[in-house]
DNA sequence: TAAAAAAATTGACATTAGTCAACTTTACCA
DNA sequence: TGGTAAAGTTGACTAATGTCAATTTTTTTA
């Protein structure tokens, strides 16, 4: 990453599961006795915001979203794709889940003991200098979206969600999207009617091209200069 | 902190400064042969986004605030008082400063090596502890600042500022403001000409009265209220 | 497979919040 | 201390975006 950090995704760039390359024989036998694997189907909730938490997760497979609500409001702050860690305010000093997570695919997801983090993260440094890297990605994504969607007008927040879905989430042109047009508002924060008028918008301007719940991004160069202009 | 964190705030709770009452008297010196104390005036710039980092800082005394720029955007994230670190996404992982630094008051800095905190992380899990959760409650703060600034309406999220800088930032219902409308306008994501008038209106309603930088919030349960109601 | 429910779409309209320009007040500096 | 620059204020106007209701399409379920 450059010096700035700015460029406004949805989802983390690099996978984290390098963090289990660092453990001994024994440590990842620690980790394996402290898990269980469990499975969700598309639209199911994993974790509810405001629960109690004694685990922390990790997505094997599938893509989640992490959302917070109060109220009627709803705000998605990012979407989670395979080998990442969900949940790491809760290995110290946050007992409770502060957001919902929900699967969009099926998905495949280890609830890890705290415990065992904390066992693993205090007798292996290397370990823990990667929990550190994965938090702060998490804290930069945080800020990006955080500029993106109070800075920028509704056309430049939805090419940067475009932009994230193809070059991280699905890292092709062409995707089927697991998002509702509810989610989508969610996620760049505006009214679902927007969102089907921008997409309208783009379609019109030959920027992207749909069918069905599939998407294909025609202009990436185009689609980059609306997230760049705002 | 209750089951659902987001209570809208733009600075931080707790000090921090408890991480270093873990550390042995060594240790404490490690400290202090890798600092170095600053001061700065109001209005100066303490550190600058995008400038390179091997120090991480700690806010001994004064007031800063945090902002992240982008063309003609400008974003404070939030606002540190005394006994808090900036920069925890130096520490591992990131070598960039991803936000510009800001005295708003006359502040003293301490500089600390990346490689000193690095080595106590190391060797006091005590302290390694202390800044995960630091981090933690960085993260949440965030979260909170994304929720208000995307989904309340202007006079919610002015409220919102209202109340944490009484709350959290001066502790006190009567307090003489260190931010110019400008800033007020960057920390809520409006115009300076509608901080201007939320102002007024808040005059109008007597929630809160003013005489040149002094601030006297009169009526907190209804800023709660508007606060709550978005 | 038909009926019902949910999601997506559209247009008209209302509201919110930003922009611009003029002006006033305050702060700063020589 | 006076002049200049910066900050704050105001009103009129414009643009951006949300709301609502009606309609169509898609998905789900009995």
């Amino acid at each position: 990453m450059g010096a700035t950090p700015y460029i406004n995704h949805c989802s983390n760039n690099e996978e984290t599961g390098s963090c289990f390359k660092v453990l001994t024989e024994q440590e990842k036998l620690l980790f394996e006795n402290n898990r269980t694997e469990i499975n969700f189907t598309k639209g199911e909730t994993v974790i509810k915001q405001g629960t109690r938490s004694s685990d922390i997760l990790y997505l094997k497979s599938g893509l989640v979203k992490i959302s917070i609500q109060k109220g009627d409001s709803n705000l998605i702050i990012c979407v989670k794709t395979k080998n990442h860690f969900i949940g790491t305010e809760n290995i110290y000093g946050y007992e409770y889940h502060p957001y919902t997570v929900t699967a969009l695919e099926d998905s495949t997801i280890c609830f890890i003991d705290t415990n065992a983090i904390r066992q693993l993260i205090k007798q292996n440094n290397n370990f823990n200098i990667e929990l550190y890297r994965i938090m702060t990605n998490n804290s930069l994504l945080v800020y990006d979206r955080f500029f993106s969607l109070t800075q920028k007008q509704l056309h430049g927040r939805f090419a940067d969600i475009l932009l994230c879905l193809s070059d991280r989430v699905f890292k092709s042109k062409k995707f089927d999207l697991p998002l509702s047009r509810k989610d989508l508002a969610s996620l760049t924060g505006m009214a679902p009617e927007s969102v089907i008028r921008i997409i309208k918008d783009f379609k019109t301007d030959k920027i992207i091209m749909t069918k069905g719940k599939r998407i294909e991004i025609l202009n990436e160069a185009l689609l980059q200069k609306i997230s760049d202009v705002g």
